[in-house]
DNA sequence: CCTCCTCGTGGAATCGATTACACGGAGGAT
DNA sequence: ATCCTCCGTGTAATCGATTCCACGAGGAGG
């Protein structure tokens, strides 16, 4: 492959020339950056990345660190991401944790040896040592989605208590009164806080959320599964489970259908995050939808910011109720009246 | 961040040292090993890959360019290969094609700027000039799911046919003789052959594939309500649909309950490409399933083997049929007996 | 006509690793 | 005792770029 000091001999200049032609410096005759293009294109000539980066401790790519890549809502947020950063000159590598911490660190280390620019995390766990040491060492570096509490690393979120008090108002004008909740691992910051807003609503409506009625999942279909079915083993069943996140709905949904159970008729099931697929399940599910696609983008605003010098912000964004039939009374079709 | 020459003067010794044990090359004393291993950790020292890859021409880095990480198909895809790539000791870096070929150079471009030491691609056309040079060029390169003609590159891919047999089979079996296809882009392998092995199995039953049952659409959900109206409009519509992805069955899904029909009463529905959301959609939809896993550890394999010197094989594994409700007949529950 | 600037260019250092080659010392063979 | 080999180590070249510095030519200003 082709290197700089071919082009500039094909075209009879220095290397340094070539270089300064290729990044397009302001002192180079006119002449002269005839003759180095026509090399370029004689020779298909392309800098290496590798070399570059090396020379200017610049990668111009970031990292992002997922929890679960099979989950649509982190599909998204990865495609949201990318495409910001290729809108702002940089490159995407995406790491895929699996929901394990172990994992996750494999990625950030690799991440870090590649000597990216910045890293975008949505922590798995409450925070490896390798993690909050890259933070201290000032690599650059945003969350998004999860957090970690004592580090000072701006945070990209949406903010879910209007929309699940939205739900909860929801639930209480159907008649719903025992609610469950399929929490994710405490060790999420995500985890905790969906159970945390969800009690509040129902506080605003006297309503309890007794220890069984707080089911413990993983994000994970299978643990939605899981908790559901001790849910309708109980004495007294819930009449709505609330998934902390779409996965675990999709457990939920398999369990109740497992057990001859109809959806909305005999129990009512919600979720946190919307995707796509909601619309086509049977019955079509409510979920809390969050701005999944601003979120990524505000992401990577944040932490090219920080990258270029300019101070990060956090961001929150809402997220907002969206009905559909899974917890009863199929909404009116038409709601083009003022 | 410490570098191989703060270690050597930690340890009080030269780089070449600390490189050898680093790299545990045999002739470095138990001595030397120690202090070079004490110092780096006091250093907390981790070596600059971007060094390392610049001196050694290999970046031990896998590029993948698929056409759409939103299609669950692609997005399991690139887990597997992720899996199986990291197992033998390489890191992977994802691109998005978005079905767009002008994207997909963009990344195949950007990811031979990088030095990756191969490439996986499941081109999004037929083939553009970039592609075709960097093949030509020696890049060590492996088609995965879809693939160009007349570039020697191996192909790892599903075939289809005998489960597409199974399905006409099955289609037949349920009294459907009028049957329309969803085809995707002529510019892909997948795109015409889907249709290819589709209409060689009506042939068998000597059912015709008229021009007005097989509609083009573009591997995406738009696509298919689209052409699925089209059907509907015609004065005499099929009575199945066969859509070659998951997402234009999900388009078509749409299309077919905007008009307030039922699937299967009033028209029978199914995909190529099974995934884990078809059980739960209304109704579950019958799918001709991929063993997608196993396609991405294949084709990661067969890269490396052409990376490391050795031979490189195309493997082509058979999809099957995964009959569900979306046709027809519910399929018996039980089906444990022998 | 001389001096000083500016501009275009090239030489060479540099980034952080790997590795060929040289070298000194220890130990074995003769 | 001498010579050879092998082992552990260090020096320095190298990968492919960027960039500081020096230099010569040419133009402007005195």
């Amino acid at each position: 492959m082709a290197s700089i000091k071919d082009v500039a001999a094909e075209a009879g200049l220095s290397v340094a020339t070539v270089s300064r032609v290729l990044n397009d410096h302001p002192s180079v005759s006119p002449e002269a950056r005839t003759r180095v293009l026509a090399a370029v294109a004689t020779l298909g000539y392309r800098p290496n990345a590798v070399a570059r980066s090396l020379r200017t401790d610049t990668t111009r790519t970031l990292g992002l660190v997922i929890s679960d890549v099979l989950n649509p809502y982190f599909t998204e947020l990865a495609r949201s991401v990318e495409e910001e950063a290729r809108a702002l000159g940089y490159s995407v590598i995406i790491g895929n944790a699996d929901e394990r911490p172990d994992l996750q660190d494999h990625h950030v280390r690799t991440l870090l040896d590649r000597r990216i620019d910045g890293l975008l995390v949505s922590p798995t766990d409450g925070g490896s040592p390798l993690m909050l040491d890259a933070a201290r060492a000032g690599t650059p570096m945003v969350f998004v989605d999860r957090w970690i509490k004592g580090v000072d690393v701006p945070v990209v979120r949406a903010d879910g208590q209007s929309a699940v008090r939205d739900l909860v108002a929801h639930l209480y004008a159907l008649g719903h009164r025992r609610l469950a909740i399929i929490a994710g691992p405490a060790a999420t910051t995500t985890g905790r806080e969906r159970v945390d807003v969800f009690r509040a609503a129902l506080a605003d409506y006297d309503i309890p959320l007794p220890d069984a009625y707080t089911g413990q999942g993983d994000f994970q279909a299978e643990s939605g599964r899981r908790v559901t079915e001790g849910f309708l083993d109980l004495p007294e069943p819930p009449e709505v489970v609330f998934a902390a996140d779409n996965l675990m709905a999709l457990g939920a949904l398999d369990a109740i259908r497992a057990r001859g159970l109809r959806v909305p008729d005999d129990i009512a099931l919600a979720a946190f995050d919307d995707i796509p697929w909601f619309v086509h399940t049977d019955p079509p599910i409510t979920a809390v939808a969050q701005p999944t696609g601003a979120l990524g983008r505000a992401a990577v605003r944040a932490l090219v910011d920080r990258i270029e010098g300019r101070t990060p912000r956090s961001v929150t964004l809402p997220a907002r109720l969206v009905v559909r039939r899974s917890c009863g009374e199929p909404p009116a079709t038409n709601r083009s009246k003022p």
